[in-house]
Parts: C-alpha cells; sequence; structure tokens
RNA sequence: GCCAAUGUAGCUCAGUCGGUAGAGCAACUGAUUCGUAAUCAGUAGGUCGGCGGUUCGAUUCCGCCCAUUGGCUCCA
C-alpha cells in the first residue's frame, strides 16, 4: 500500500505498487506526456521505476533543473547509437553528462574529421524522430559480458568487470536494436530528448585517463533543455571567446610569442608595465609581512639538483647547459637555492620563521601539448617564497598566509576561488605523526577561516600535504594559482637545520607558497576577468590626451607632463584625425580615461573628461583630474 | 608526450579541382584642421610555416619536421 507524497506535500495512496509514471498519469494526462523521469526520496529514477513503499516522488519534466543531466546524458547514448550505426565495428566505451554537456569516448581505427560529426548529428537527429521507447533490463553479470563479448564490444566488457562494483545489477537500456550499459535513469524514449544539441569538437582521451593504456577518440556536444538554451549557450561561448587573453594581447599589443621560443613570452611595453605593477603590488605586500626578498642564481649545476631529488625525478623537464665539462641546470624552481640562503649562518629557533621571497625566473620544458597561452608556459616568474619554520609555527604560518592570500585576491578583484586539500599519497617520506600534525594544520586554518574547500586524499606531494587555491579563466577551465605546501623532506635533503631551545638540532619544515603563482598565468587570468579592461592601477595606458587641431598641441603636451610628473601613465595623441576617429580607437584599447582638448579647453586652462565606457564626465580642471585618478588607483577601482 | 585540426601581407580573413595570389583594416604619400566610436584619394606590401618528394611546373598533391588551436596525460 505505497503513499506517495508530492513536492507540495498532498499524498496519494495506492493498492499496489505502482510506476512513476502511473503516478504521473494519475496526476493528469499532461504531466504524464511530459514526465521524463521522477526523483523518488531523493534519487532519480526512470519513470518505468516501480515505487513499492511509501516515498516522496517528484515528477522530473523538461522544465526541471534535474532534466538537463538526463538530457545529456541520454543526448551521449543517442550519439553512440548514431555513430554505431554510421561506422559499423566502432566500440562504445563510456560517455557521461558533463557541465554543459556530453561526451562520449569510442575505439575505432579510422579518426573521426568534422564533417564525420555533421553526419553523426544528423542521424542523432533521425533516431530521435523514430522516438524509440528507451528500455531498462537487469541482466546476469556474465550474461552481460558473454552478450558484449559475442558483439566485439571489449571495453564494455571491461567496464562489466572492472567498474561496476560486485553486487550492484548490471542495468541494460536498451532503444531500438542499440543497448548499452548504464546506470541510468534515461528518458522514456529518444522523442523525449530535445533537438537542442549540438556536437562541439573532437579530442583524444586515454581509456580510463591513463596514458598507458591506448588513446580514444572523444567526441564532444552539448545538450539544452530548448533551442533558446542552445542559442544562449553558443552566444555565451562566442562572447568567453572575445574575453580570450591571447586575444586581447594581441589587440592591446601587450605581448607576443614566436616559433623560435615556444611557451616563452616576449613582454612588449604595454604588458611589462601590467607585470610591473603587478610585482610592484606583491614586493609591497610581502615588505608588510615579514618577508625578506633575495635574489639566486638562474644556472645552478646539477649537483645541487641530484641532492634536492629533482634531477632523478624531473630530468626531462629540466632545460640543462653545459660548460667546460660541468652540466648546469636552468632552475626549475627556486627552493633549493633558498635553502643554500639557509644555510649560510647557523640558524637559532629564534630565526624562525624565516621567510624568504624571490621573484626568480624559472624554466621547465612542459610537455608541448599543454602549452597555452600566458596559462602554461616554459618560463615564468612566480611570487614565490619559502617559510622555514618550526612544527609548532605551521599552523600560524598558514593562517597568515591564508589571510594574505585573500587580501590579496580581493585587491585583484577575484572572490570566486576553489581551494583544495591534497592529503598523503600512499608513496610518501617523513612519519604519520608528522603527516597527521600537518594535515590537521592546513585543515584548520582554512576552517579557522570558514573557507569551502575540497578534499583530495592521497594528491598530496610525497613530501607534504598542500592546499591549492584556484581560479576559472573565460572559458571554465580551471588554473591553479596559489599554493602553500610542507615540505618535510627537502630541508633535510639539503642540509638545513636549527638550534632548538633544548640545545639539539633540529631540521625545520619548509613551507613552499605562492599566491599569484606564476605572474604569467595571473596576468593571463587579470586580462580575461576584465576583459582587457583594467581598472585604473594596473592600466598599461592610463590617460590619452588628445587634441582636435594642431591649435591645442602645445597645451595637450603640458597637461601630459603634468599627468606623468604625478606618475600617471599617460600618452599623447597629436595625430592629424578627426577625434571620433581617436576616440573609437582609444576607446578599443580600453585606456580608461580619454583627455579631450578644444579651443574652448585650452582658454580655461582645463580638459574634457570622458571614459572608455563611453561616459563624459565634462570639462574639470587638472587638479580636479589628478585628485579624481589619486582616487581612484588608492582604491584599485 | 598522445589524438585531431590549423598555419596565406603587420592584423582579420578570402582564394587556387596544380600555371608563383586577393579584400578590409593598419602602414606610407597627399589633401583635409574637421568637438566625443572609422574623412577622402593614391602608393607600397607576401619564399602562401620549414625541408624534401611527385610533376614541364607545387602555395595547392604526398611525406617528414616546427609551431599554434581544442582535448587527453602530466604539472616539482
Amino acid at each position: 500500500m505505497p503513499v506517495v507524497t508530492l513536492p507540495d506535500g498532498s499524498t496519494r495512496s495506492y493498492d499496489n505498487p505502482v510506476t512513476v509514471a502511473a503516478v504521473a498519469a494519475d496526476i493528469g494526462a499532461g504531466l504524464a506526456k511530459a514526465a521524463l523521469a521522477g526523483k523518488v526520496d531523493g534519487r532519480m529514477v526512470d519513470t518505468s521505476y516501480t515505487i513499492d513503499g511509501d516515498a516522496e516522488l517528484a515528477i522530473v519534466t523538461g522544465k526541471s533543473d534535474e532534466a538537463l543531466e538526463l538530457i545529456r546524458h541520454d543526448a551521449a547514448h543517442v550519439m553512440a547509437q548514431a555513430v554505431q550505426e554510421l561506422y559499423p565495428g566502432t566500440q562504445v566505451t563510456i560517455g557521461p553528462a558533463i557541465e554543459d554537456g556530453f561526451y562520449y569516448d569510442f575505439a575505432r581505427d579510422e579518426p573521426f574529421g568534422p564533417a564525420d560529426l555533421q553526419k553523426i548529428e544528423e542521424r542523432m537527429r533521425e533516431i530521435v524522430g523514430r522516438d524509440l521507447p528507451i528500455q531498462r533490463e537487469v541482466w546476469d553479470r556474465e550474461d552481460a559480458k558473454e552478450a558484449f563479448a559475442g558483439i566485439g564490444e571489449d571495453y564494455k566488457v571491461q567496464i562489466i568487470e572492472d567498474i561496476i562494483p560486485q553486487g550492484e545489477e548490471v542495468s541494460i537500456y536498451r532503444q531500438g536494436d542499440w543497448f548499452d550499459v548504464c546506470r541510468g535513469p534515461h528518458l522514456p524514449s529518444t522523442g523525449k530528448l530535445p533537438k537542442a544539441f549540438k556536437l562541439m569538437k573532437l579530442a583524444g582521451a586515454y581509456w580510463r585517463g591513463d596514458s598507458n593504456n591506448p588513446m580514444l577518440q572523444r567526441i564532444y556536444g552539448t545538450a539544452w533543455r530548448s533551442k533558446d538554451e542552445l542559442k544562449d549557450y553558443l552566444h555565451r561561448l562566442e562572447e568567453a571567446e572575445k574575453r580570450d587573453h591571447r586575444k586581447i594581447g594581441k589587440a592591446l599589443d601587450l605581448f607576443h610569442s614566436q616559433d623560435e621560443a615556444p611557451g616563452m613570452v616576449f613582454w612588449h611595453n604595454r604588458g611589462w608595465t601590467i607585470y610591473l605593477a603587478v610585482q610592484q603590488y606583491i614586493r609591497d605586500k610581502l615588505r608588510g609581512h615579514g618577508y625578506q626578498e633575495v635574489h639566486t642564481p638562474q644556472v645552478i649545476d646539477r649537483s645541487l639538483w641530484e641532492r634536492s631529488g629533482h634531477w632523478d625525478k624531473f630530468r626531462d623537464d629540466i632545460f640543462v647547459t653545459e660548460t667546460e665539462g660541468r652540466v648546469y641546470a636552468i632552475k626549475p624552481m627556486n627552493c633549493p637555492a633558498h635553502i643554500q640562503i639557509y644555510n649560510h649562518g647557523l640558524k637559532s629557533y629564534r630565526d624562525l620563521p624565516l621567510r624568504l621571497a624571490e621573484f626568480g625566473s624559472c624554466h621547465r620544458n612542459e610537455p608541448s601539448g599543454t602549452l597555452h597561452g600566458l596559462m602554461r608556459v616554459r618560463n615564468f616568474v612566480q611570487d614565490d617564497a619559502h617559510i622555514f619554520c618550526t612544527e609548532d609555527q605551521i599552523l600560524p604560518e598558514v593562517l597568515a598566509f591564508t589571510d594574505l592570500l585573500y587580501e590579496v585576491y580581493k585587491d585583484f578583484g577575484f572572490d570566486e576561488v576553489l581551494v583544495k586539500l591534497s592529503t598523503r599519497p600512499e608513496k610518501r617520506v617523513g612519519s604519520d605523526e608528522v603527516w597527521d600534525k600537518a594535515e590537521k594544520s592546513l585543515e584548520d586554518a582554512l576552517n579557522a577561516r570558514g573557507l569551502d574547500w575540497e578534499l583530495q586524499p592521497g594528491e598530496g606531494a610525497f613530501y607534504g600535504p598542500k592546499i591549492e587555491f584556484s581560479l576559472r579563466d573565460c572559458l571554465n577551465r580551471v588554473w591553479q594559482l596559489g599554493t602553500i605546501q610542507l615540505d618535510f623532506s627537502m630541508p633535510e635533503r639539503l642540509g638545513a637545520s636549527y638550534i632548538a631551545e633544548d640545545n639539539s638540532k633540529k631540521v625545520p619544515v619548509m613551507l613552499h607558497r605562492a599566491i599569484l603563482g606564476s605572474i604569467e598565468r595571473f596576468i593571463g587570468i587579470l586580462i580575461e576577468h576584465h576583459a582587457g579592461a583594467f581598472p585604473l592601477w594596473l592600466a598599461p595606458v592610463q590617460v590619452v590626451v588628445m587634441n582636435i587641431t594642431d591649435r591645442q598641441a602645445g597645451f595637450c603636451q603640458e597637461v601630459v607632463k603634468s599627468l606623468l610628473d604625478k606618475g600617471f601613465r599617460a600618452e599623447l595623441d597629436l595625430r592629424n584625425e578627426k577625434i571620433g576617429f581617436k576616440i573609437r580607437e582609444h576607446t578599443l584599447q580600453r585606456t580608461p580615461y580619454l583627455l579631450v582638448v578644444g579651443d574652448r579647453e585650452m582658454e580655461n586652462r582645463s580638459v574634457a573628461v570622458r571614459t572608455r565606457s563611453g561616459e563624459d564626465l565634462g570639462s574639470m580642471s587638472l587638479d580636479e583630474l589628478i585628485q579624481r585618478l589619486e582616487q581612484q588607483v588608492a582604491q584599485r577601482a
């Protein structure tokens, strides 16, 4: 006698077990038709699911938020069916719903091309048109393996063997002649899939994400509840692409890179101006937070890297140079060098914590396929620092660092920070007691500041746990910026020690930490965050002064000089062009303030002020303007 | 590194089913001195990513390499 409670609180009782579809039909014919799935006690199920006891039920329709995942998962199935119909012999593997869409990985000798995508998409529409009922069946595990082996679906056999836990039932979803192993739930029929999908791109992907495995062909698609939603999504993508830091970097003349130096940046004056502004900002911050800035060599004999352990582990990723029979590494990181500074002179516990900061240029020979604009480069500078401290100082240091990091992110206008804590991996150094203490310090620090964070068990480095702070780029890709990593290994390897209160010799704990991470990457994120319209304090050119006719040239020069004297980045535009043309150009260049000087302004020694957003602030005296600019820079607005 | 795609003038792009290429903007010259998102006219500009092969002839077809883009893996 199931009693079904609906979201509005009303109940319906039935004499016998009922399906979700039956309840929907009981409520109304319209709902029965619209029903895509059910949510029973919070769990998504098929409409064919039988409710045999008291339960809470919500009918999922095309309007529900839950419908999206369902639709995307079904789109993946329909795509797989389309592919197998069009390209017999292609094996299917896995095909989940993902953010904004879905993908499916296929095993096929022939590569898919862009033309195939169109064909597949057409066939998908046809399959939707066929309105095939989608039926769930439960098969015996061994029967299922045999069935898939029989049709040459080796990957499916592996999935049943390795991925579906023993004891869990093996469910098969059948649509027409086509069937797939799947946990579900699915739509009642292929006809319920809105024709608001689009295949987006082709990619390679290793089977089960392991680069030792064969590479499969992945097709990405997007799917939505309606054509309008799809249109909105595609429009959002277009808008996002306009923010791409590589595009803006070129358009605003910030930087470039070229074939001769892959993964390295040629900073043009405007980009370098931003770079220096960012660096100067951090430098000032560090000085106020008890850091000492140092600078160490870029080229260091391999023996140091052998002692630190990097030579063994990262030999292939280290640029090397040789002279007079000695092999040197172009440094991939600063820490071993900082330990050399630490080791210089006997240290007492009274010297700790010792915080050494460096803007050191590092090179890593990253795999070619991973390079990406400013986000992933081979030569970068981090706002790097290493804190040498006692075990008891870990918590206060992590707390102080977290506070500093959020202070910095706030100044740059970032508030959506993703935080992840990575804990001990299987292979590690250091005793469990030390790890316990270290992990707890990191966790306590995050909780003390009330941050939302995600645990990544086993993802820590072999030498210690870490916290990572990440931001998203314009295409929603996540990039790590800040980090704090505890290190129980390197100080010992490189012979760092201090004399403790009890006169014993102890090894300090080292904290690797960065806030912006690579400054290159950070500027990439900044460019996309602001779409090139940098806040005044970062703008490479803050003010441009334009004349209407040659008569005002002299006064314009005076204005620029006054601004330069006040420390502003001002430029002059005296070209023989119409004012509208100049306004357009500098607006496109995202210059924050455009000053127009005509006869009127020259007469009363003022400037007409326009912002890049098109706002006309009218005429004002130079003093008024400077006051405004100074205030805005101070507020970092 | 792996899979796929792409590489034509400073920039954005078109084109050649094999006969060494074109537009807009930018540049340069001249005219114009014009008050808030493009003044007009003219001129010049390319080893069609690199190397090799096929061919009478290759930017076009084929192979290799380099770089870039989108993914995957990696990321001290």
